[in-house]
DNA sequence: GATGAATGAGGGTTCATTCAT
DNA sequence: TATGAATGAACCCTCATTCAT
């Protein structure tokens, strides 16, 4: 049961990410965040200490939806291919793999070399990301590859959404499945089918 | 012959490029610039209309420090595997892939999005990437992968960058090259050799 | 009832065009106007947008004042050419009819052509003083007469302000009146005594 | 003969007496009255000591084409009736009596209470304008009323030029020679035609 | 004489942050 | 808790003015 304040600030630093969203880092001021979550201009430092903090609690929000994603696709993963598959495809949701959604990311990840905290949690999540991928291959690939594996394909993502956020709708979400696609079974041989829902006919 | 004013213009753009390494976009004010170039505040609205124009500047002058890279290399390839090994060998120039300069350009990244005139830039410098990369993989991998391997070659750089931003010293140079080889080599078969500085014994 | 921000709205615009009194435009800083209040830079631009807006005020907060006086003389009127006294005399009210008022009045004036809301309030303004005027002269003089009358008295009015502005004390309100008193005899034929008071001795 | 410099000097006040009727005295820098004399931007402070310098400047040159129209047509005014029409009429020549003169000489106005200059120079200006309306009255009126009825003149065409930058082409130079014409008449009983030029039939 | 580079002061504006209600 | 008034710092930008060529 979260208590009253527990559900404003999620609220608010929903909101904040929103607003990175729609105006990069340099557009995000408190009182959009406030307007954004339907509040009154003041009530932002209520919940947090300074825009630091916020935006601290915004970069905790993303990765949030990300997990939810990555976790909603985990619950039904059989086996250790199936675990990668939902690991990977996870990052690629299509609610999730958006220009905005995407740009907002990046916006945080410009700041982290400023923000010792950023910094932190970015350590953490990357972490997690890490920890996951390894779990999920360590039978799937010979032991002395996994770290690179995991290294290489948490990697890509990042780049693939970063072309995301410089391109926008130009770069389509079925590229950068294929992408990830052809990537894996390079270093694995494993065809997880990531790009499958796009393909017309299989021979 | 570059005209007086050509060369102010250089080094302002060259100085705007390092606060944004130092600072981020957040941080960098006009004033940081001029100080930066040893200069006085007013100065920098005399060669350029307003911040947005120094900071598009910027961007190409991180281009130019990278291409500048590249084409030295480019110099002395003398095969379309040598070619491929220039473009991505530049790419991690010791004295470019810093983390002071991959944060200068994810700051720029970051920003583009919001501004048109750096979202063209990027699109300019994008393509001549890829068409570089095309060029030197056209006799190197089937014509139906060239394609896909390009841009998962300036994805993946792209990833690497993103990286030694997020993670500075803790992520070297080293990694990144060996991340590149193997991509590389699993999607194309090719050797290229580019952690070879690396490697202390060979087999 | 006024609210708590309208009076600050209020204090601040008849600051606002006392700063312009003292000052003229030029010299007519948001800072000045703060000061003038009594309050912080910053808390200008909380209660208008900016600039423009600010002295859009002050024009109103000039009428006001204006209105003011002709109100107060209109309330004792009980016959049309009192009526037409009341509003005339109210243009010369002793302390309105200042220098310094005059200055401002004239700075908004110059103004009026550059910015198209203080020309619309100025337009609004000027058609109330005429319909006042109007329906003062209606039983006074012919009826084809009127408009004209009314446009050279409020004409005259604003030559007489005018004057007062570049001369200040060196042209009195004894003889502002006079002028406006010769005038409105000499087109109409009324007596209106508008420099009775200056009147030592009748004959 | 004029010297070189002294023709650059007329070039440039009239190039600031027509950027203030475009823009105002808050538009009015010293690079665009460059642009507008087709010079460069540092010329200006060469010929005159300071901006202030440079308006005041622009004030002489703006009476001197008024005087200009008024001196045309004194030559060929043949009686003390033909030379107040001559003075009256040059008040609102065609070119003359234009929204955008009459804007820049409103905005020389406001700026009088400013500069002490500009204060002695208006007060040369209407001195000699008196001066000559009090010549050319001297058989027209009785003597004393001579003063009154020379400043009642000036006033009103001060007013009416004032109405005509606040109202523009909405305010027509019909209008306002009809105002002088009926003033005139109501003071002095004389019809100086004023208007005539308006008029479709006589009679 | 003429140009335009360079400076620096100052103003408008935005915004994080604090405070009083 | 919630609001929004109030503050003040900082920044972008404009411009008068000076200076070197």
């Amino acid at each position: 049961m979260k208590s009253l304040s527990e559900i404003r600030r999620a609220e608010l630093r929903r909101a904040a990410f929103a607003v990175l969203q729609q105006q990069g880092m340099a557009g995000a001021t408190l009182e959009k965040v406030a307007a954004q979550a339907g509040a009154s201009k003041g009530i932002v430092l209520h919940y947090f200490r300074n825009k630091q903090e916020v935006f601290e609690h915004a970069m905790r929000e993303a990765n949030a939806q990300l997990m939810e994603s990555i976790v909603l696709r985990m619950r039904q993963a059989r086996s250790p291919q199936e675990r990668l598959f939902a690991i990977i495809d996870g990052n690629f949701a299509e609610h999730f793999f958006q220009p905005s959604v995407c740009q907002g990311w990046l916006s945080l990840c410009a700041a982290v070399p400023h923000d010792k905290t950023l910094a932190r949690i970015q350590r953490v999540i990357h972490a997690r990301m890490r920890s996951n991928l390894v779990s999920a291959l360590k039978d799937l690939v010979a032991a002395k590859d996994i770290e690179a594996t995991a290294l290489g394909i948490t990697t890509l993502i990042d780049g693939l959404w970063l072309r995301r956020s410089l391109q926008g709708e130009r770069f389509t979400r079925r590229e950068a499945l294929e992408q990830m696609e052809d990537y894996v079974r390079a270093r694995t041989g494993l065809a997880l089918g990531l790009a499958d829902a796009f393909r017309q006919a299989s021979p």
